[in-house]
DNA sequence: ATGACGATTTACT
DNA sequence: GTAAATCGTCATA
């Protein structure tokens, strides 16, 4: 089931907005929630890119054993954590992926939300174009593939680790932008533990992933 | 300088 | 279900 356009939400005659500061500047969770239903927008080439937020994570910061902050760690990589909420954040991992994160809290609070999955809506052809270049030639991927993965998310939108540390609230080509005044309802929200965070011990279990519920879009 | 290890994805048995 | 791909990052020396 799709998330309903933005159109229909009440209140919006089009012309959506950039949050401002203070939406970010929360803690994680508030954020991870707030997030679902909103829209990231990556501008390439003048195009616009982009689609609804139905997966995310909190990561916790210094006292959470997933989070690249852990223990309090700062380094050249995890600098953007740092940074006053509404930082992006990309890292690389695995050899060959991009995760892409927002981050939350005031500055000095190293708490970020991974956006693990999108809806497409926008620049759908330039998404699928980005993306076969992992597909066989021939096969076709699935619309609701394109962005069901936080790598497969930033490989659609072409979002790389030269983003991580930009402000998304002046930034040009990477931005969201608030669909929806109130976060979705609890009951419209899947709660889980995280994904493949399972070195983190207790912390491997907490409820901390919030997807919405039953959409085709999310991961796995 | 070196070695271990991923906040993943895809293909294959 | 399991395994391979592939290299930046970080801790250790």
């Amino acid at each position: 089931m799709a998330l309903k356009r933005e159109a229909d939400v009440a209140g919006m005659g089009g012309g959506d907005g950039r949050p401002a500061r203070g939406f970010f500047e929360r803690d994680a969770v508030t954020v991870a929630r707030a997030l679902l239903g909103q829209r990231l927008v990556r501008v390439l080439d003048g195009v616009r890119l982009s689609g609804l937020i139905v997966e995310t994570e909190a990561y916790l910061g210094a006292a959470d054993r997933a989070a690249h902050t852990f223990g309090g760690r700062r380094t050249a990589r995890n600098e953007p954590m740092w940074q006053s909420g509404g930082t992006a954040y990309v890292y690389f991992t695995y050899g060959m992926h991009h995760c892409f994160n927002v981050t939350a809290g005031k500055s000095g609070e190293p708490v970020a939300v991974l956006v693990r999955a999108l809806e497409p809506r926008e620049g759908i052809a330039r998404m699928r174009a980005h993306r076969s270049s992992r597909v066989k030639p021939g096969q076709r991927l699935r619309e609701r593939d394109l962005c069901s993965g936080p790598a497969k998310l930033c490989e659609a939108l072409a979002i790389d680790r030269r983003f991580s540390g930009v402000d998304m609230l002046e930034d040009g080509a990477l931005f969201i932008e608030q669909v929806r005044r109130r976060a979705m309802s609890a009951k419209m929200i899947a709660t889980t533990a995280r994904i493949g965070v399972g070195y983190a011990g207790d912390w491997a279990e907490k409820p901390l992933r919030f997807v919405v519920k039953g959409h085709a879009c999310a991961s796995r």
